[in-house]
DNA sequence: CGCAGGCCTTCGTCTAACATGAAGGTAAGT
DNA sequence: ACTTACCTTCATGTTAGACGAAGGCCTGCG
C-alpha cells in the first residue's frame, strides 16, 4: 500500500509543506519516488512520520529529531543515547502535562466566573471603573 | 509592594524581553513608571502577567490575548465574548492534554523498548541492515 | 569626581518551523 | 487541449520572542 503526499498529510493531520520540509531536512530518508519524481509513501514511512509528529508535538526540535534519526542509522552502538533522549522527552512531556493542568485550573476558574456572571446578570466587578479588578480572578 | 522588571521576570519564569514585548503590544496597560521612566510592577500586574503566561502556554496568540484585554476594558457588555473565549481555551487545553497523553504512550513504549534492549544486551533489531525496522515500534 | 550598573529607548538582525506564492516543468486523466 | 496534481528552486511572510548596539538617564560606590 502506498500513499501520495496529500493522503499522508490528511492521514496524519499535518500539511504537505511540513512533509516536504521534513523530507528536505533529512528526517524522512526513505521516501521513494515514482517515475515522475513524485514522493510515494509506504506504511513504514507513515509510522516514521507519526513518530516525528509525536516528538514534534511533545516539543522536540527538528534538529534533535534529525539527530535521533541519525543515531538510529548509526546502529546499535547508539542505543544508550537514544534511550537517554526518550527518557528526557518522557520527563519533559510529563512536566508539560502538569503545566497544562495547572493552567487549565486557572481557565476553569475564569469560565466558572463568567458563567456565574451571566447566570445572575451580575456586573463583572464591584468597581466597574477600576479595570484592574478582573486580573486573574483569584 | 512593587517589583522591578527583573524581579517580575524571575518570579514568573519569563524573560524581560517578553515583558517589554507584552507591554509594547498593549497587553499590560497598567504598568506604571517611576521618576526615571523605569517600569514598576504591582501585584495586580503580576496577576495579569500570570494570566497572560497561562493563556500563552495554552496556545492563545498574543493578538487574541490583546483582544481579550480590550474586551475587559470595554466593560460588562463583552462578558459573553470573554466567556466564549475562555470556553474555547478550556476545550483546546483539554484536547492538548489528551494529545500529549497519547504521545506520552508512544514515548513510554520507546523508553521501555530501549530499556529492555539495554538490559538484555540484545541487538536493536533482527535485521540490522534494514534501518527501517526501528520506526515507531508498534 | 568618575565610573559601573540598571534601567530606558529605538533600530535592527536572528531564530524556528513552517506557510505561502511565483515561476517553470512533467505527466496523467477527461 | 486543458485541467489537475505533483515536482523544483527561490523568496518572502509569520509568530513570539531573543539579543546586541547605540545613546541616554539616574543612582550608588570608592
Amino acid at each position: 500500500m502506498t500513499y501520495t503526499i496529500h493522503e499522508v498529510a490528511e492521514k496524519l493531520g499535518i500539511s504537505t509543506y511540513s512533509i516536504r520540509y521534513y523530507n528536505d531536512h533529512g528526517m524522512l530518508p526513505f521516501v521513494q519516488r515514482d517515475a515522475n519524481n513524485n514522493r510515494i509513501f509506504h506504511d513504514t514511512d507513515l509510522e516514521w512520520l507519526n513518530m516525528i509528529v509525536c516528538l514534534r508535538e511533545t516539543g522536540m526540535s527538528v534538529k534533535s529529531i534529525k539527530h535521533y534519526q541519525d543515531l538510529i542509522q548509526e546502529g546499535d552502538d547508539t542505543v544508550n543515547e537514544r534511550y537517554a533522549m526518550m527518557c528526557a522527552q518522557q520527563e519533559q512531556t510529563l512536566a508539560e502535562i502538569a503545566d497544562l493542568k495547572k493552567h487549565l485550573d486557572t481557565i476553569n476558574y475564569k469560565v466558572a466566573h463568567y458563567a456565574s456572571i451571566l447566570e445572575n446578570n451580575e456586573p463583572d466587578s464591584f468597581v466597574p471603573s477600576n479595570l484592574r479588578t478582573e486580573a486573574v480572578g483569584k
